[in-house]
DNA sequence: ATGGCTGAGCTACTCAGA
C-alpha cells in the first residue's frame, strides 16, 4: 500500500500538479496539508473521477487538511485536539493491512515563527497537547502512523545550514527535543530508519532561487510506531513535484507499507 | 540573507508561510 504526505500549498491552485503526480504514482491515500480552502469549495470531483474519496478538514485561506483514499478509510475524526485558535490541522481515519488496524494521523503543525511572539507559544502548546494525546492513543491502539508537514528539522543534517535555523522555530533544541520525546514513545522517524547518513529535502523556499541551490530542509516526516517497521517496504522523497510549474514549496514523501 | 516569492481574499493590500 502507497500512502503519501504532501503540503501542497492550496489544493485549489495544485490540482493539475496533483493529477499529475497521482497519474504518474498513483498512491492508494494521499495525506495533504495546507489545502487552504473551506470544504464546500474541495474540488472532491476531480479527484473522485480518478477514484479517490476525499476526506476533508478545510479552512477558509489558511492550514487544512484532507485525507484522499482508493482504500476505505474508517472513522475519520476532526477533534484529535482542542485548538485554541479553531485552526484545521489534524484529521485522522483508520486503515486495514492485513489484520493490522492502523490509525492515520495527518497533521499540520504551527509554524511558530517569529519567536518571540505568540505564534511560538502557540506552536508550543499545540505539540505539548499533540504528543500527551499520542500518548492516550497509545493505551488503545499501537498501530499509529503520524505523518504530515512537522514543522520541525529533526537534527543538523536535516537544513542546508544549520546555524541559520539553531533559533528558527523550525530548529530550536526546544523544538526538535519534542520530536525526539515523541519518538520515545515508540515510533521511527521511518527516513531517517532507512536512510542514516543521507541529506535531502522535503521544502524549498520560493524565493532567492532555493531550489536551484538546494537550500532545503527535511521537515515532513512518517512516523511509524515501532511494531510497524516490519511493515515498511520502502521510504521515498519524490523531488520532481518540485521541479514542475507552478509547484508546492514541499515535494511529497512517499511511504509503501506491506 | 529578516530579504524575496507565492496564494487567498479580494480588486489594494495584508497576512501567512518557514
Amino acid at each position: 500500500m502507497k500512502i503519501i504526505s504532501w503540503n501542497v500549498n492550496s489544493v485549489r491552485a495544485r490540482v493539475t500538479n496533483i493529477l499529475d503526480y497521482i497519474k504518474e504514482f498513483s498512491p492508494d491515500i494521499l495525506l495533504l496539508q495546507e489545502i487552504k480552502t473551506q470544504d464546500e469549495n474541495f474540488p472532491y470531483e476531480e479527484f473522485k473521477k480518478r477514484g479517490y474519496d476525499s476526506h476533508v478538514y478545510g479552512q477558509k485561506s489558511y492550514n487544512g487538511v484532507a485525507i484522499l483514499s482508493k482504500v476505505e478509510v474508517k472513522n475519520i475524526n476532526k477533534d484529535f485536539i482542542i485548538d485554541d485558535l479553531k485552526q484545521s490541522r489534524i484529521i485522522t481515519g483508520e486503515i486495514k493491512l492485513k489484520k493490522k488496524k492502523i490509525e492515520l494521523i495527518n497533521i499540520y503543525v504551527p509554524n511558530g515563527n517569529p519567536v518571540e511572539t505568540e505564534k511560538y507559544n502557540y506552536k508550543k502548546d499545540w505539540i505539548k497537547k499533540f504528543v500527551s494525546n499520542i500518548k492516550k492513543k497509545l493505551f488503545n491502539n499501537s498501530n499509529l502512523l503520524i505523518a504530515g508537514d512537522f514543522n520541525i528539522i529533526p537534527e543538523e543534517i536535516d537544513v542546508y545550514d544549520f546555524k541559520r535555523y539553531e533559533n528558527d522555530a523550525l530548529g530550536k533544541l526546544e523544538i526538535r527535543k519534542k520530536f525526539r520525546e515523541l519518538l520515545n514513545l515508540g515510533f521511527n522517524d521511518v527516513y531517517r530508519f532507512k536512510n542514516k547518513k543521507k541529506q535531502e529535502y522535503t521544502f524549498w523556499d520560493y524565493f532567492a532561487g532555493s531550489w536551484q541551490k538546494n537550500y532545503g530542509m527535511r521537515i515532513d516526516h512518517f512516523l511509524l510506531s515501532n511494531n510497524l517497521i516490519e511493515n515498511i517496504k520502502s521510504i521515498h522523497i519524490n523531488k520532481i513535484p518540485r521541479s514542475k510549474v507552478k509547484p508546492s514549496d514541499h515535494t511529497p514523501i512517499e511511504l509503501e507499507i506491506i
